[in-house]
DNA sequence: TCTGGGGTCCTAGGACCC
DNA sequence: TCTGGGGTCCTAGGACCC
């Protein structure tokens, strides 16, 4: 009873060479918001040896010695592309755990008599009706799937799907004595370097370690990876989106802040963004907590951060978030600093419709509220978001952020689409997505 | 000049209760 | 000299993920 983990080569870049062919075979590297950090990179970047993560200002020289194209994050054109591929990955099997943009857990047991041959038609079809590859693994845990994932990829035998589950334990063994243990999924830099100093070093000595000397260790999460791998499973898939514990609005501010002014018009817009999530998922949240802080690799200038939590009747108003927002932020702002970073945290979320009664609640006054945050939301969706909002807001182009490279939005904006040549090349009608 | 944003889970320790 | 035992809840911080 396989379960296989799907996830899609260089998401990110492979989207953008979609839809613009001549970055095929070339460097491409893909941007985080405000074009800080590389977040993506074509295997081509990579072979370069641009670190994922790696701050893009420090690679300028690099990048125009070999003709890096760099671009900056176009999340309409990538969450597009992913609904795609997760439409038709969710045919194979009625057990889809969508994992992350770009990635998916699917149980394979049960509906499909022959996994592994499933496993490389999900390569093929994905392959043919997206454009996009994706790595198969297929393991008889998600931590084990993950790792079979992993050798898909780096392994070129398995030509991107590698059915672990079904290989003679000898065999699986000498892969994850092949692999350093940081590659096992739940194991970060921190672990790496405690596990390496007890002498466990490969993915196949951290199988092998009892799971009680683990625990002790180091957590009951390690010792339930360790049985992961022994094919124990401890993680069960979650079909369906699950609820929300926290919705964060944050953002890394264009130029850095000191007034208390600027600050508090980038507050009550990231508490708005917050309440538009909110709604989409329609939940109440029961607190919201504010958080600022200044950029902490300026070393010459001082360091403040600050955040503080305050109870909210639960609700998604966005006046209310924004009011209670301002006030937390007047409480923890001080002046003298130069702020880089600021956020909104909402949490004690609750489903809208299972609301406690409250008998001091004006019925008349809540109707009124939602009414309005309904017809907020549809202009919006309609003509555009920010079109009506808080005059609290303000209009501070320092907050814009930063996406000069950013490719067309092809698959979700008429104004945007992909528009054919007279002739289209070959190349292009191949790559071009249903 | 320039270093992302959005999440989850677990643990330790303090406050508080009887 | 000497200061219990058992429990819950909350928060901050650390670790991880993509």
């Amino acid at each position: 009873m396989p379960i296989a983990l799907i996830d899609c080569n260089n998401f990110y870049a492979s989207c953008e060479q979609l839809f613009q062919p001549a970055l095929l075979g070339r460097p491409v590297v893909v941007l985080s918001n405000n074009d800080g950090c590389v977040v993506a990179r074509s295997a081509e970047a990579r072979a370069l040896g641009i670190p994922m993560g790696a701050p893009w200002h420090t690679l300028k020289e690099l990048a125009r010695r070999h003709a890096v194209v760099a671009l900056s994050s176009n999340y309409a054109l990538y969450g597009d592309l992913s609904d795609r591929v997760m439409r038709i990955l969710s045919r194979f099997s009625p057990c889809q755990e969508v994992y992350s943009i770009d990635e998916c857990f699917l149980d394979l047991g049960g509906a499909q008599p022959n996994p592994a041959a499933c496993g490389r038609l999900i390569h093929r079809e994905i392959r043919r009706l997206t454009g996009i590859t994706v790595g198969v693994g297929l393991g008889a845990t998600k931590t084990l799937a993950k790792f079979a994932n992993h050798c898909a990829k780096k392994r070129p035998e398995f030509a991107g799907v590698c059915p672990l589950f079904e290989m003679p334990s000898r065999e699986a063994d000498r892969l994850l004595a092949w692999a350093p243990v940081g590659e096992i999924w739940g194991v970060g830099r921190r672990l790496t370097a405690r596990l390496e100093k007890q002498g466990i070093v490969t993915a196949l000595d951290l199988k092998r370690a009892a799971p009680s000397r683990i625990r002790a260790a180091f957590s009951v999460t390690l010792e339930r990876t360790v049985r992961e791998l022994n094919g124990e499973a401890c993680l069960g898939l979650m079909a369906g989106p699950g609820t929300r514990k926290q919705i964060l609005s944050s953002r890394s501010f264009g130029a850095l802040i000191s007034a208390l002014a600027p600050l508090e018009e980038a507050v009550a817009a990231y508490a708005t963004r917050a309440g538009e999530k909110l709604r989409r998922q329609q939940l109440l949240a029961g607190s919201i907590g504010v958080f600022l802080r200044t950029n902490p690799f300026r070393e010459d200038l001082p360091q403040n951060q600050g955040s503080l939590t305050l109870p909210l009747p639960p609700t998604d108003d966005t006046r209310l978030l924004a009011q209670t927002a301002l006030r937390a932020l007047r409480a923890v702002y001080r002046p003298g600093f130069a702020y880089q970073k600021a956020g909104v945290c909402l949490t004690d979320l609750v489903p809208a419709d299972r609301r406690q009664g409250d008998l001091f609640v004006d019925a008349a006054q809540e109707k009124k509220s939602r009414s309005l945050m309904a017809a907020m939301d549809a202009i919006n969706r309609a003509m555009g978001s920010g079109t009506v909002k808080l005059l609290a807001e303000g209009n501070d182009p320092r907050r814009a952020m930063r996406a000069r490279l950013r490719s067309p939005r092809y698959t979700t904006r008429l104004d945007e689409l992909p528009v054919a040549r007279t002739e289209p090349s070959a190349a292009e009608q191949r790559t071009l997505p249903p």
